[in-house]
DNA sequence: ATTAGTGCAAATACTTTGCAAACTG
DNA sequence: CAGTTTGCAAAGTATTTGCACTAAT
């Protein structure tokens, strides 16, 4: 899902287009899954002093609206991306904390999941060394 | 691992066997991974009024000796359960909260990483209903 | 007796809430 | 203008730290 997709979308359901919110979407789409502190400074970095709270309260939206999907590393804090198409995994460097996307095969994960439990969404990540940190 | 081989992995490593190590390890033995505060909880339950630094630090403790492995569901806190042989992943009902095991074909999974990353560890967790929620 | 383990209070990090003010359409 | 969005301050929850004290071996 891409930004101008989800600016479209909001403006049709009566929602305003901000500043804030549409470099929040800007952000998110070009990387990887964000926290809200890290977001907060990448809206700093364009100039736009913000708010943590209205970082919250526009992650939350964004999520409530099904623009964005939650992913946790275990890092004690929630990150966020902007939701794919394909359904796509993780590869976190636990050295540099670079994300890697990965495509699993879903069919062949969800079928091993027996018995009567009714799935509504899963998280699959993987933490190691990316390539270069291998090196040093 | 069972709580009583850690107990005495830990007497060997020269480390003392205290009440709420032992207790912690019980209860432990017997669930689901286990936030801090519900370990608390479980504590003051068996009669035992520790403080919160102390579990905080018990699970630190634990972890380190490779006895604990911390799991997050995002819920912004962690989790952590007895280090088991077999591994295996969870189950977790949106509804009640409770944890189900699941032991899923590892290689099968591993396969799918192609490329240089060298994996450490993983996290795979399952999110729906189980089947007592279905029904209500 | 040693020193690992504990309690307490305070500090830090992340996230949420209430309300008044500002801005978008 | 009306209703959405924002800022600010304060509160809430999870976790960590320093230091003095207690207890296991």
């Amino acid at each position: 899902m891409r930004g101008h997709f989800v600016l479209e979308k909001l403006k049709r359901q009566g929602h305003r287009i901000t500043k804030t919110r549409r470099q929040i979407l800007q952000i998110l789409g070009g990387r990887k899954p964000m926290s809200a502190s890290e977001l907060l400074d990448g809206l700093e970095a364009l100039g736009n002093k913000v708010n943590k709270t209205t970082v919250y309260r526009e992650l939350w939206f964004l999520k409530e609206g099904g623009f964005l999907q939650e992913v946790s590393f275990g890092e004690g804090r929630s990150r966020f991306e902007l939701v794919s198409e394909n359904c796509h995994h993780h590869l976190v460097c636990e050295s540099c904390g670079d994300i890697e996307d990965i495509v699993l095969d879903e069919k062949l994960i969800m079928s091993q999941i027996k018995g009567n439990f009714e799935l509504r969404r899963h998280s699959i990540e993987f933490f190691g060394l990316c390539i270069s940190c291998q090196k040093s």
